[in-house]
DNA sequence: TCCTCTAATGCACGTTTATGCGGCTTCATA
DNA sequence: TATGAAGCCGCATAAACGTGCATTAGAGGA
């Protein structure tokens, strides 16, 4: 390899840094043929430009601190990231998804690799602002005004949006799951705006917590045999899981 | 090889730039049998055109650091929070503002006061989620696809959604100021979206750091005379201030 | 034709920058 | 707490930079 221009091999270290979250000095100075102070006075200068993070032995990307959404997903944040794994996992690549406002939708976001082909659509900024990193990912916005609690648009401008996309799917996070396995909501105007956008996708599913079983929430949005797959943990409910799984549903449970 | 005119090697290191991405000032004046300085003043003369970016050992294409959103927020940011504030001074509490994407008016969501009223519509998702922090700012998104440099959605989705809106205020970023005070966009599409949003708002404001003034870009978003006030740092061009301020711009300067 | 003027180039100089090395300190871990 | 690895500081050096000046080539006018 020939010799590499300053800001050239900042940039490379850069990008390792998002494609594999790590560099370790060591490496990098092997690998680009300088010495190990050389990668040090770069990662000094990444890191006081605030794009990485030093760290004894090398370097990890920054802290992550977008704000907002993200208080709700400090909940269980592994639980979620498992989770999150497991529904990424039946997504088809290179379809169009719609990803409804959500903690776990969120979690879902930032677990999606870095090649995961996809046009994701979204009423949430949180989401859309991660997705936006993915570089694989079309991102389409959905506009309006947000609602402060959902973290996402919900207005009948967002319905207008949507309304002229088919997603191939919709992943709905849920308030809470009722005793014959329906999916509700907090808000009522929120229920609604799942509900539109489950009818109109041609397939949807549903990921949450096994905590949610034990949630009531007053809205309905849709009964168990509306959806085709439910994403959730080994912790749920086995007499509701069986519940929804005879009404036709695809049940998948975290490995973990 | 037989010898070159002074633009015929300028437009060569130019369409190497392009394929190579990068160019050494010791290889090209080998390859052109002229002296190191030659090549040296070449890189200096389409750095000033911003036609390449001068780095240590020869050049590379321009605007090689954009980075996402969020990395871009990362650069500087004291410097912007100080900006951001000064900024603020300047809104009228209770108004409609339209925020452009960027990250000095990411900073700005950020520096929001909590009790500040606000309406805030914005392009940016991560511009968006920030504001939904602030219990006193109803936030309006716009949607479409959101383009990825940008950090933002300027299809004509977005300028739909902005068209029957009318800001009080529009707050732009710009990617860098001409030697006229003109502001200028990386992106064609992005410059276009720019125009339109600030020639439907009732007034402009114009946010940048001192760098800016160093920085060319291709394309024009407005002259120095189509906008009401040019928030910058201490450290900007002041030649090139009292040219703005002879438009009949309201300058304003950070305090630190 | 000859002269002058200007722009482009190369060269010599001192200055700045990036890098590597040695010595010493700090850290992680067993 | 002992030990090897990583980090930090200062220095040395070579390469790249910028500037001022001399040289050259070409354009245009007398």
């Amino acid at each position: 390899m020939s010799e590499l221009l300053l800001p050239e091999r900042q940039a490379l270290i850069c990008q390792r840094l998002k494609s594999q979250g790590r560099v370790v000095s060591a490496e990098l100075a092997a690998e680009l043929s300088v010495s190990e102070d050389t990668i040090r006075r770069d990662l000094k200068e990444l890191a006081a430009a605030g794009l990485c993070e030093k760290v004894y032995g090398g370097a990890l990307p920054p802290a992550f601190h977008p704000g907002s959404l993200t208080e709700r997903s400090r909940v269980a944040p592994e639980n979620k990231a498992s989770l999150a794994r497991s529904a990424i996992s039946r997504i088809e690549p290179a379809t169009v998804v719609f990803l409804d406002a959500g903690s776990t939708n969120l979690a879902l976001a930032e677990a999606l690799p870095q090649d995961f082909a996809l046009t994701a659509v979204t009423n949430a900024p949180a989401i859309a602002s991660i997705l936006l990193e993915k570089p694989a990912v079309e991102t389409i916005l959905l506009g309006g005004i947000v609602d402060r609690a959902m973290g996402g648009a919900i207005s009948a401008k967002a319905r207008d949006d949507l309304a002229v996309i088919k997603p191939d799917l919709c992943i709905l996070g849920a308030c809470g799951i009722g005793t014959e396995g329906d999916v509700r909501a907090f808000g009522y105007e929120d229920a609604g705006f799942k509900r539109f956008a489950a009818s109109i996708s041609k397939k949807t599913m549903v990921v949450v917590t096994a905590a949610k079983f034990e949630i009531v929430a007053p809205y309905a949005v849709l009964p168990a045999s509306a959806y085709a797959c439910l994403v959730t943990e080994q912790a749920a409910d086995r007499n509701r899981l069986r519940l929804i799984a005879a009404e036709g549903c695809d049940i998948v449970l975290t490995r973990d």
